[in-house]
DNA sequence: AGCACGCCGACT
DNA sequence: GTCGGCGTGCTC
C-alpha cells in the first residue's frame, strides 16, 4: 500500500494548511503537489490545493482524516502559480488557501466530478475555436509602431506604460504586440498565451470582438465574475491546459493558471476596479507586475491618465514609457473643453443656460448628447423646511436617496427602503423637499426643457435587469437617443460616433474630498468621459466636439489640466505634492479596520492594536472612526499604519496580524495593504 | 468562514 | 412546551 501525508490548502481563514493521510492502492502512483484535492473538514467536503507531500505529521493521529480523493484528471497546477499565490497570501497577509482556492471555478471543487470530465473531454476533442471574419489589420502610425514593437521585443521582465489619450490607438498596439509575440512564440508544443486584463469586461464589449476577429483560428476565451458555471469552468480549464492562446479578463483572472504566458497587457491601469474591494483585497494590477516579474515576461500598462504609482515608475525609469502623441484615427481632433462658472451663469434646474443652449444646438444639428452626473437617484436626500428634518437611514451615517419614479427613500449603503413619507416625520409639515440633485432630477429637467427631445437614463437603477444596460446602450449607437444621461457607468468603453456634447453637471465636491486620491480619480473620469464626444471629427467645416463642466471653482488647477488635455502637469504636480506630504508612492499603507455594533468596541480594539507592538521605522496613526462610522448598523474605525519602507512595513505586519489574532475581541478586524480609499 | 452546540424569549 | 436568537468553540 502506498501511503504518505499530503498538506493541503483550504480556503478558511486559519493561516496554516491542513494535512491529510492519503492512501493509495498498491503500486499507485503518489499525488502531485499542485493537484486539487477533496477532503472532510469538520462537518463538511471541501477541496483544496495539494501543497506538500510529506512522510509524517505534527498532528494527531486520532484527528489525522483521509483524503476522499484527488483529482488526478486534471492536471497540476505549476510550480510558478503556487508561488504567485504564495506572494500574494504573503504580501496581503492572507492565509495561502483564501487566495488559492475561491478563484477555482466551483464546478472544480464540487464533490461530484461529472461536470469536470465532461468538460475535459469538451476541451480534449476540440478547443472552442471561432470562425469569426477575419479584420484587416490597421496600418499602424510611428508611434504605435514603435509602441508595438518594443513591447514584443522586450527581453525578459520588460514593464512599459503605454500612454495615450482615448483614440490614440492604444488597443491596436496591444492587438499587434499580441500578434507578433504570438508568431515569435507560436510553435508546439508550447505556443504562447497571452493575458488581456480590462477593467469591466461589460462595458468593453467590442474588445472582444475585436480580439476575436484579429486572431481568427486561435482560441480566445474570457474570465469575469459574469460567466456561467459551467462556462467559467471550461475558460478556465480552456487557460489551465495551455489550449486558450488569449485570456481576455477582468481582475480575478490574473490568478487564472497559465502555464504558458507570455505577455501581460492591462488595458486603463488606473481604474479602481482592479482593486477588490472585499476578501483578499488585493491589486490585479500590482499582482501582474510581480508575475510579469517572475515569469520573465513583457508586461503593458496601458492608459491615457495613468496611476500616480505606474506614473512614478514612468519617471524613474523603472518602466519604459511609451507615448502616442497623435490620435490614431484619421483627423480626428480632441475635444474642446470649456468651463461654465456656475456663480456667473446660475443654474437653474441644475442646468446652466450655457448648457442649454449647446445642447439645444445639438438637437437642431441632429447629435447626440451625454450629460454626466456621478450621482443616481432623484435627490441625495429630502428635507423639512421647517423643523430641519432631513431623511436620514436609521441603520446607517449617510442620506436616504429619493428615487422618484417608486417614490421611494432608498439609503444606496444598506438597501435599506421605504415610501417617501406624505408629511415631515417629525412636525408634520407637508412641505418637504428635495435637496440636490441626482441623474433622475436631471433627467426630468431636461424632459420639461425639451419635450420633444428623446432623452434616455443609464445608471445602475435603470439597468437593473440583465442585459438592459447593452439595450440602452444600443438604442443610442443606432442613433434613436438625443440625450443621454448617466453616472460613470457611461464614462467608460463606449465609443458613440455621433456624440458631439458632453456636459458634467457637477464634479466639484471631489476637489476638496478627504481622500488625497479624489482629484486622481476625477481627473481620470473627466478625460475618459470626454474621450466619448471626441472619437470622431466634425465634419468639414463644423466645429471639433465640446466637453462643457459646470463648476463654482474654475479657477481649479485639476480643471486647468483638463482643459488642456494636460495630464503630464497634472501628474508632475500631484507627484511633487505626493513627495512633499509623505504619502503614496513616496510612502507604503496599511489600514487595520474593526467593526462592531459599539463604535468603542472597535476603537479600543485599535487602540490596543496601535501599542501592542514596538515598531520602529513605522508611524501608525491614531485610531478614528470612518468618515461614514455607521453601514447597517455597524460602526467602523481605522487606524493607518505608513512607512517609508515596504520590507519593514511587510516585516511588520507579519508580527502585528500574529499579535492581532492571539486578541480576543468582540470587533471584527481585517487587514488591507496598499488601501486605496481611506 | 461555516457549522455545530448551548442556553434564554415569543409563538404554532 | 418548541423555534430560534447569537455567544463560543472547532475545523487536519
Amino acid at each position: 500500500m502506498e501511503q504518505c501525508i499530503l498538506q493541503i490548502a483550504l480556503d478558511t481563514p486559519l493561516d496554516f494548511c491542513f494535512d491529510y493521510r492519503w492512501t493509495g492502492a498498491p503500486g499507485a502512483s503518489l499525488p502531485l503537489v499542485g493537484q486539487l484535492a477533496l477532503v472532510p473538514f469538520g462537518r463538511r467536503e471541501v477541496a483544496g490545493v495539494i501543497v506538500a507531500l510529506a512522510e509524517k505529521t505534527e498532528v494527531p493521529l486520532d484527528k489525522l482524516k483521509d483524503v476522499l480523493a484527488v483529482r488526478a484528471q486534471l492536471a497540476p497546477l505549476s510550480d510558478t502559480w503556487l508561488a504567485l499565490c504564495a506572494f500574494a497570501a504573503d504580501y496581503y497577509q492572507r492565509p495561502l488557501g483564501e487566495v488559492m482556492v475561491p478563484g477555482l471555478p466551483k464546478n472544480l471543487r464540487a464533490s461530484k466530478t461529472t461536470s469536470l470530465d465532461r468538460a475535459l473531454k469538451k476541451l480534449g476533442k476540440a478547443l472552442p475555436g471561432h470562425d469569426a471574419t477575419p479584420a484587416a489589420v490597421p496600418i499602424l502610425n510611428a508611434a504605435q509602431q514603435a509602441a508595438a514593437d518594443a513591447i514584443a521585443d522586450g527581453v525578459g521582465f520588460s514593464p512599459s506604460l503605454l500612454y495615450g489619450v482615448t483614440g490614440s490607438g492604444k488597443t491596436e498596439v496591444y492587438l499587434q504586440a499580441a500578434a507578433q509575440l504570438l508568431a515569435q512564440h507560436g510553435a508546439q508544443p508550447n505556443p504562447a498565451q497571452i493575458l488581456i486584463l480590462v477593467p469591466e469586461i461589460n462595458l468593453t464589449p467590442q474588445l472582444e470582438g475585436n480580439v476575436r476577429a484579429r486572431f481568427p483560428g486561435l482560441a480566445v476565451v474570457t474570465l469575469h465574475s459574469g460567466l456561467a458555471e459551467g462556462e467559467r469552468l471550461t475558460h478556465w480549464l480552456a487557460a489551465h491546459l495551455g489550449q486558450a492562446r488569449i485570456v481576455l479578463g477582468t481582475r480575478l483572472a490574473i490568478l487564472a493558471s497559465l502555464p504558458h504566458l507570455r505577455l501581460i497587457i492591462i488595458d486603463e491601469e488606473h481604474d479602481p476596479s482592479y482593486k477588490q474591494q472585499e476578501g483578499l483585497r488585493y491589486s490585479a494590477r500590482d499582482l501582474a507586475v510581480w508575475r510579469a516579474h517572475q515569469l520573465g515576461i513583457p508586461i503593458v500598462l496601458g492608459s491615457a491618465t495613468p496611476s500616480l504609482e505606474t506614473w512614478q515608475h514612468a519617471q524613474s525609469g523603472r518602466y519604459r514609457k511609451l507615448e502616442l502623441r497623435e490620435r490614431a484615427v484619421k483627423d480626428a481632433v480632441l475635444p474642446t473643453v470649456r468651463l461654465i462658472d456656475m456663480e456667473r451663469d446660475k443654474p437653474t434646474e441644475g442646468i446652466t443656460s450655457f448648457l442649454i443652449s449647446a445642447l439645444k444646438l445639438r438637437l437642431e444639428r441632429g447629435e447626440q448628447s451625454l450629460l454626466f452626473l456621478n450621482r443616481r437617484g432623484y435627490a441625495p436626500v429630502i428635507a423639512c423646511d421647517a423643523c430641519g428634518w432631513i431623511s436620514n437611514c436609521t441603520r446607517c451615517t449617510a442620506f436616504m436617496v429619493l428615487h422618484k419614479p417608486d417614490r421611494r427613500l432608498r439609503c444606496h449603503h444598506c438597501g435599506l427602503e421605504h415610501r417617501v413619507p406624505r408629511a415631515c416625520p417629525t412636525c408634520g409639515n407637508i412641505d418637504i423637499q428635495p435637496l440636490g440633485r441626482g441623474t433622475q432630477r436631471i433627467e426630468e429637467s431636461l424632459t420639461n426643457i425639451f419635450p420633444e427631445a428623446r432623452i434616455t437614463r443609464i445608471d445602475a437603477d435603470s439597468t437593473r435587469r440583465k442585459g438592459s444596460a447593452q439595450a440602452a446602450f444600443a438604442t443610442v449607437h443606432r442613433g434613436e437617443i438625443d440625450i443621454l444621461i448617466g453616472t460613470q457607468m457611461v464614462a467608460k468603453g463606449h465609443d458613440f460616433q455621433n456624440l458631439t456634447l458632453v456636459g458634467v453637471i457637477n464634479p466639484d465636491t471631489a476637489l476638496f474630498s478627504q481622500d488625497y486620491r479624489a482629484g486622481e480619480r476625477l481627473f481620470a473620469q473627466l478625460m475618459q468621459v470626454a474621450g466619448r464626444a471626441g472619437r470622431v471629427a466634425r465634419k468639414e467645416g463644423g466645429s471639433p466636439s465640446e466637453v462643457l463642466i459646470q463648476t463654482r471653482y474654475p479657477q481649479h488647477p485639476l480643471y486647468a489640466a483638463v482643459m488642456a488635455h494636460d495630464y503630464d502637469r497634472f501628474a508632475s504636480a500631484l507627484l511633487a505634492e505626493r513627495q512633499q506630504a509623505a504619502l503614496p508612492p513616496f510612502i507604503y499603507q496599511a489600514l487595520l479596520r474593526a467593526e462592531a455594533k459599539e463604535l468603542k468596541t472597535g476603537l479600543d480594539f485599535l487602540q490596543f492594536a496601535a501599542t501592542c507592538l514596538a515598531h520602529p521605522g513605522i508611524t501608525i496613526n491614531d485610531p478614528i472612526p470612518m468618515t461614514m462610522t455607521r453601514v447597517a448598523n455597524v460602526d467602523r474605525a481605522q487606524l493607518l499604519v505608513e512607512s517609508a519602507s515596504r520590507p519593514a512595513l511587510q516585516a511588520f505586519l507579519k508580527r502585528w496580524i500574529m499579535v492581532l489574532r492571539a486578541t480576543k475581541t468582540r470587533a471584527r478586524w481585517s487587514l488591507e495593504v496598499d488601501p486605496v480609499d481611506i
